[in-house]
DNA sequence: GAATTTTCTAGACAGTTGTCAAGAAAATAC
DNA sequence: GTATTTTCTTGACAACTGTCTAGAAAATTC
């Protein structure tokens, strides 16, 4: 009796949480569609809640602040702003085929989502004026990072060559492309897909290769 | 007489349009110095006025509305932002001494005008939101890539060899690496300045020496 | 189906924002 | 030295912000 009592509750309880938890992921949801549309700077409460089916009183339901949406916003943010080559890693049979793969997929991903990516750049840089997203604004440029050098270890891997760079700057290097790309596409410049997919493997073969100590 | 009067009214009305663009200037430096402090998407008029010597009224006596402000900040922003190495690309005598002092006038940016910097990436992704700064954010893109450009192409003809890249993909890599830098930095890793000061002649190498295309 | 709990709405609140206007203060003109 | 123009301050305004509360609506429990 006690038991069962106790099993149902907790059964409930879990449940509730459950639900809880959906709707809490369902309104950050609301939330990133408005970030990404408006940008940090100009999005309000207000403003996601007309995003979302409802008023803007429940956000003080589900979360106990701002920021306490907004952190939760950018931890759900990784699994779409981290975007998964592992696939591609996986299935390349030469190096060749890795590159171009990749080149490929980033391509896509600029032009599927670069409001995505746009609100990527806008939250990382808040970071650096803000304290609070920092730790999990880092965390996803981790496993960006992370991403990146699956690609460009199974590249050299795939030529039989060291990767001649550290993780880090690779990773730098490529975001920093991917980003310079971000700024063409949204700027109206349709040469930025088109560009990246040609320099995505030029700076892969740059990363790998390594230049002859003899010269210089 | 007719003619004094004028030519007196013209001397006149010209130093009155040098104060009044002089305390624009003024105003808009406070407004900078604010922005760097606060980031773009704090930063008020009243915020403003208060980092400089006059009351919040004064703003709207100088500039039609906060847009006006703002742009004219960024225009303004170009020649604190745009960091010159001219002077190193004239004195270096070989190639490794240019990649040496290049790479410690990166990192010596990176230590002391940080906060000008994140301002920098902040206005950048402004204006994938924004339509009214773009055209000004370009163009100081612009130029940053051309003094990157004016490095990259230098160390090529102190090596005698062609430089591997577009420029603009060049451009990329060095902000991609710098940013990456000044998000360690402010994230209080220590490590971003020497790590810049190494991996820029790295990169340097990278860009200008080509593989070799006899290995893939 | 009544009682209770959970979920949501609507509105109020205090503070902030950009904007503007009336007039004080200062500079300049004559 | 007075008149006029330029410069700046002060306070007001409407709109908006994050936050909180009272209570309606809905779901759940028994």
């Amino acid at each position: 009796m006690t038991e069962a009592k106790q099993r149902t509750r907790e059964r409930i309880s879990r449940r509730q949480v459950d639900k809880f938890a959906e709707r809490r992921a369902q309104l950050a949801d609301s939330a990133l569609r408005t970030l990404a549309e408006l940008g940090y700077a100009r999005t309000s409460l207000r403003e996601i809640a007309q995003n979302s089916e409802f008023s803007h009183g429940v956000l003080h339901y589900y979360f106990a602040d701002k920021v306490d949406l907004l952190t939760h916003c950018v931890r759900q943010f990784e699994e779409a702003c981290v975007t998964r080559y592992d696939e591609i890693v996986a299935r390349a049979n030469d190096a060749d085929e890795l590159a171009r793969e990749f080149a490929g997929a980033m391509a896509g991903t600029l032009d599927a989502d670069a409001q995505m990516h746009r609100l990527w750049y806008d939250l990382r840089n808040q970071s650096l004026f803000e304290e609070s997203f920092r730790a999990d604004v880092l965390e996803i440029d981790r496993r960006r990072e992370e991403m990146i050098t699956h690609v460009v270890v199974r590249y050299a891997e795939l030529l039989d060559r060291p990767v001649g760079l550290s993780t880090s700057v690779a990773y730098a290097m490529f975001d920093g492309l991917f980003q310079q790309m971000l700024l063409w596409h949204l700027a109206g410049d349709e040469r930025a897909t088109a560009t990246l997919t040609a320099e995505v493997p030029a700076l892969l073969r740059r990363v790998v290769v390594q230049p002859q100590p003899a010269d210089y």
